[in-house]
DNA sequence: TTAGGTCTTCAACCTGACTTGAGGTCAACT
DNA sequence: AGTTGACCTCAAGTCAGGTTGAAGACCTAA
């Protein structure tokens, strides 16, 4: 049994953060013992999956949704899958996105313009190289 | 000498985003006619620099160096450049990290965890595949 | 007894880029 | 005279994911 603190500490994450999840319905502690909340090992399994789904790119509600949001019994596999579906497809978007910054990155770098003024004035004009 | 409205219809921004902008001190009106803000051409290009500069991946701060925090007399590739290279690494670390979660997304698709308690326990473990 | 350490709650703050709303001004048209 | 419509200012709200601070409770060791 641990404290939020120890909790905290197993699991990289800060105790703030832990009883925000909770407000958000995330992770429950087993209990209170004088007031203080009390964890056990399945707690840190299941905030160890959260920064996990937090790191590939789900929100706390997505995640709200994983833990909850499915008929009891449904398998891992079939709840990361539906969930992921989305993701992916905005995972390619941004992906491009990001590609398209870069591109435009790479072309003001090497702008022969005088000054902004010419170049602002180019831009707007759609010619801007 | 347009008005914010027709300045905001001819480079696609909200009035509210011009005056956004003016107080972040990307841009001043040419003046005021009856308190009301009057822009002038140069300004329509100035503004549609800035969506530019922004849709390559700028904040607003970043773009006030870019306008306004170089010697009198910087070409507009120099500041380009400047203000471009750190950009272009964050790009590529974004670009990393997104590819990172879309491996993670992969991942958990085919994990064949009987339950998401089974899956964290795993993880905990490091031995999720 | 007192200090230290860990915990509690609740409200307020933070970032960035705006938007929204209240309440008022002003000129033009009917 | 009245009514649009465009504009003004200033304060507050929005989004997410928390953090920070104040004020207090509780336990333990010196």
């Amino acid at each position: 049994m641990f404290g939020i603190g120890e909790v905290a500490r197993r699991t990289g994450l800060r105790p703030s953060a832990v009883r925000y999840y909770e407000e958000c319905g995330l992770i429950e502690p087993e209990g209170r013992r004088g007031g203080k909340r009390v964890y056990d090992q399945k707690a840190v399994e299941r905030l160890t999956l959260i920064a996990y789904a937090k790191s590939i790119g789900f929100s706390l509600d997505e995640i709200r949704d994983l833990l909850t949001g499915f008929p009891e019994g449904t398998s891992a596999g079939a709840r990361w899958s539906t969930m992921a579906a989305g993701k992916i497809a905005a995972l390619e978007a941004m992906a491009m996105r990001i590609d398209a910054m870069r591109q435009g990155l790479a072309k003001i770098s090497h702008c022969d313009c005088r000054d902004l003024d010419q170049c602002a004035a180019a831009m707007t004009a759609k010619k801007c190289s």
